[in-house]
DNA sequence: CGTATGACGTGCA
DNA sequence: GTGCACGCCATAC
């Protein structure tokens, strides 16, 4: 394991952790400003694995558009990005 | 150290 | 417009 891979994974939550309230980014332009545009897979997995309260993951959405998932149940983040307004 | 999994994306039928 | 299959990266076990 090297650095560099765990900088990728920080990165990641310094990128989420900055979006704006009622804006919402998808994983692919996460994983691109943390440096792997094609890493949006893992984007996914960090998050997932690592999923941290300081992060609004709940912000980031698939590019079709979708949700996508969420801790187990997306009911929370749904929720969320409609009390937000970002869901129509 | 190697294998398997996963909150995804894109292409083709 | 919808469905199926493959590919990709990083993490965790």
């Amino acid at each position: 394991m090297k650095a560099d891979k765990k900088a990728f994974k920080q990165k990641v939550f310094e990128v989420v952790r900055k979006i704006p309230k009622g804006k919402t980014l998808t994983y692919k332009e996460v994983a691109k400003r943390a440096g792997s545009p094609k890493a949006f897979r893992a984007v996914g997995n960090i998050l997932n694995t690592n999923y941290n309260p300081d992060i609004p993951c709940h912000r980031v959405i698939r590019s079709n558009g979708k949700v996508g998932g969420y801790n187990r149940g997306r009911t929370e983040k749904v929720r969320k990005l409609k009390q937000e307004g970002v869901i129509k």
